[in-house]
DNA sequence: TTTTGTTATGTTATATTATAACATTATATC
DNA sequence: GATATAATGTTATAATATAACATAACAAAA
């Protein structure tokens, strides 16, 4: 039987940030912010300072952070930082695809393909906190397909699963 | 191929909310207040006056409906409603499964089978406002199957498809 | 290279959603 | 009826988000 994903090892660097030293989050940043950079040129969007530094802020950790968090410590950069600042910084990083809402968390977190089209889903860790955003093809399709019995027109799609991730659960 | 929800006509039924007089609404909204009534007594629950309304009220459309709509309405029935009158009544709703929160609205919805298991997923239309609440096993197969790969133990579901029911595309 | 239009940010105020904490009332059980 | 527990009343405030208008930065045209 075919995995939903298109294979294990997808599966498995995408929840390599649940593991401690499961990754290099240095890497990590560099990777996004350039991506950031690139998208952005190509869709004649402008990065700007604060923008940038929203998006280096969110990427600090995988756990999806809150606007008042960023907002907080914007505020130690930049004397001006009202809740406005940070909103449209989140709102043009969400529209270019950067970084995703976590809806049931009201928080943000990076995107690692905001090329890519965006059926994001999530498995979020209620223990340390982590959201791995994952493509599953199998999920994808049954969404769609279940969509398409119905009649239904998808816009949008959010998929959130709580739980605990592996390491948390060796603990 | 086996679809995903159990049988066509299952989903045809979930959906049939969508449809003005897809369904007698009435109907549906003392069944859902019988369920309760039944559901309290079996787990020892007490259905106060309260909660009894703040259920009906949820019921009164099949539109998500958001704590302070409720409040409003409740402050013309009590003098005393404040916020914590109608979240206590929420969550009291909430852990029985007589309704579920949907988390990309902040708002929510009265539950038609509060006695099964609760992986919650639904169908939200963006023009009418209307959610239709399915169950489909395609797709929690999916996500079981995906969560057991990563090793992930699952909490909680959140399923939220946003688009534009049948009814609203034919317009 | 000034002008001009547009986009981004600053600033003040307020809306919306939700909870904390403690007092009182109602209900159930002894 | 006394007592314990659960529910609600009440006041205050926390947390999340947006409206509205002013200023500044930037980009493209004149």
């Amino acid at each position: 039987m075919q995995v939903g994903i298109q294979n294990r090892r997808q599966l498995v660097e995408s929840i390599a940030l649940f593991k401690k030293d499961g990754h290099n989050h240095g890497r990590c940043i560099d990777s996004a912010m350039n991506t950031a950079v690139n998208l952005c040129s190509r869709r004649g969007a402008r990065l700007t300072d604060l923008r940038r530094r929203v998006l280096e802020l969110v990427w600090q950790s995988h756990q999806p952070v809150g606007a008042y968090e960023l907002l907080d410590i914007l505020k130690d950069e930049r004397r001006n930082a009202q809740p406005p600042t940070v909103y449209r910084a989140l709102d043009f990083l969400l529209e270019l695809g950067l970084i995703h809402r976590i809806e049931s968390l009201n928080a943000y977190v990076g995107c690692n393909s905001p090329d890519t089209s965006h059926p994001s889903q999530f498995l979020i860790c209620r223990d340390c906190g982590a959201a791995a955003e994952i493509s599953d093809t199998r999920l994808d399709r049954a969404i769609s397909g279940l969509a398409d019995d119905a009649g239904f027109s998808i816009v949008r799609r959010t998929v959130e699963v709580e739980g605990q991730c592996p390491n948390c659960q060796a603990g």
